[in-house]
DNA sequence: TGCCATTTTTGACGCTTCGTCAAAAATGGT
DNA sequence: ACCATTTTTGACGAAGCGTCAAAAATGGCA
């Protein structure tokens, strides 16, 4: 007998059963349709032994979003490599958040739901720490390609930013851009139909304003966000 | 006896009382926190006759986004007519969304809540309408001044991009910056204290890409707001 | 004022879901 | 085969939702 035996491993692996079966459901029915004994049930298990692994209902739903931001950190980690100057490596960063929206579309319905503060309030400090240090790892890749920019010379920040502070102007951007987008008939009311390109364009237009060299009018961003889906992620699907 | 009974107009405004008190509750405990039970506890009615004015709770919740975005829309209003140049003026806007986020905290909360696509679809077309109208309203003000901007020869659009799409951009920052502030202990960890005056800065870049004169650097958009908020705003409370 | 048709309010009820825990079953060491 | 320990189970109490038949309030009229 090994020293792990056959049940332990079953053990093991069940929190990742239960966030597979989870996230199979919270697609399919949203926050409100997830309950645990449908999860109990879709596992062939009781719902006691669910319990075991999580404390409650939105510790599942937390441990979805950690487990989906490791794929993101993954592919930034991926992006991150392309080769070319800073701002087009940040232009691959782009490409790389991109693409994780349209290949894990639950995971943006999963963070409204933690966004609300009396959900995420019944978490664990635990695990929300494992979120913010996920969260934390995405932010200091972005940054890092900041820092790039400034040392190669094509962005000079004014003396009073930060570049963690012009990560925080990317990631409004994208993070208010994709909510807007898939949340609100407001958009279609504006008659904008392509909100990936817009969120593109306005991440341009922002380090435009910042001055970084060379600037979207030099150099077209859209083509290097085709050359980054050919040459670094060509797993994923075409759009 | 006049026309319209004390009864009546009881009954009148039966759905403005609930929601104060909804309102109430729903700022102390939030999403879990709000419940018919308590509503109709704490408003001295059964839980009954709050179904005759709201359908759930989740309209309940909607209803009061309505309200508060119709607050919202007064201060844009009272924004737009700032005096000067139409690139101020959109940072009178800027001050007003800022105030507005400042002084009804608890609509972002609402806007997080409603925007997990489970609750939402809970609630009738009818107030989904409204909130859709609302926000078109807020849309307009802004995509206004960005073509007062252009005919006024500050700005000058590329081609492919249309005044709604600026609006778009402007509304991502806010909106995401917004959120992320509110509901992320990642921000303390970037080391950003002050979240509104970045929520600003970076409204500003996103303008200053778009060539808006006077651009950032030649006009001290930070004191307009100031300005804006003794002209315009002086009876709301100092920050 | 008293009567009664109509409107409005009430809260008990059935249903769903949550999270718990004592009892039952499975495990694995001897 | 036995039994101490670990793991699983699902019935249960609590809480909240939305409903609806019964009760109460209203207001028009004699």
């Amino acid at each position: 007998m090994s020293t792990v035996t056959k049940k332990q491993r079953e053990i093991i692996d069940r929190p990742r059963q239960i966030l597979r079966v989870s996230r199979d459901i919270f697609r399919k029915r949203g926050y409100l349709g997830l309950n645990m004994d449908r999860i109990a049930e879709q596992m062939g298990i009781a719902k006691g032994t669910i319990y075991q692994h999580f404390k409650n209902k939105e510790e599942v739903i937390l441990a979805m979003a950690v487990e989906t931001l490791e794929k993101r950190i993954a592919m930034f980690e991926r992006a991150v490599l392309f080769q070319g100057c800073a701002r087009s490596r940040m232009a691959a960063m782009g490409c790389a958040a991109e693409l994780f929206v349209i290949n894990f579309p639950d995971h943006f319905e999963l963070e409204k739901v933690l966004s609300c503060s009396s959900i995420i309030e019944k978490t664990s400090e635990k695990l929300q720490t494992a979120k913010t240090v996920a969260e934390m790892r995405c932010i200091s890749l972005v940054a890092g390609l900041v820092r790039d920019g400034i040392a190669s010379g094509g962005l000079s920040l004014p003396n009073d930013f930060k570049p963690d502070q012009v990560v925080f102007g990317l990631w409004s951007i994208s993070y208010g851009g994709y909510s807007i987008m898939e949340s609100q008939e407001t958009l279609k009311q504006m008659g904008i139909e392509n909100g990936f390109r817009l969120v593109r364009d306005m991440n341009n237009k922002l380090l435009d304003g910042f001055g970084w060299k060379p600037l979207s009018s030099e150099l077209d961003y859209n083509a290097i966000f085709d050359e980054v889906r050919t040459l670094i992620f060509s797993d994923f699907p075409k759009p």
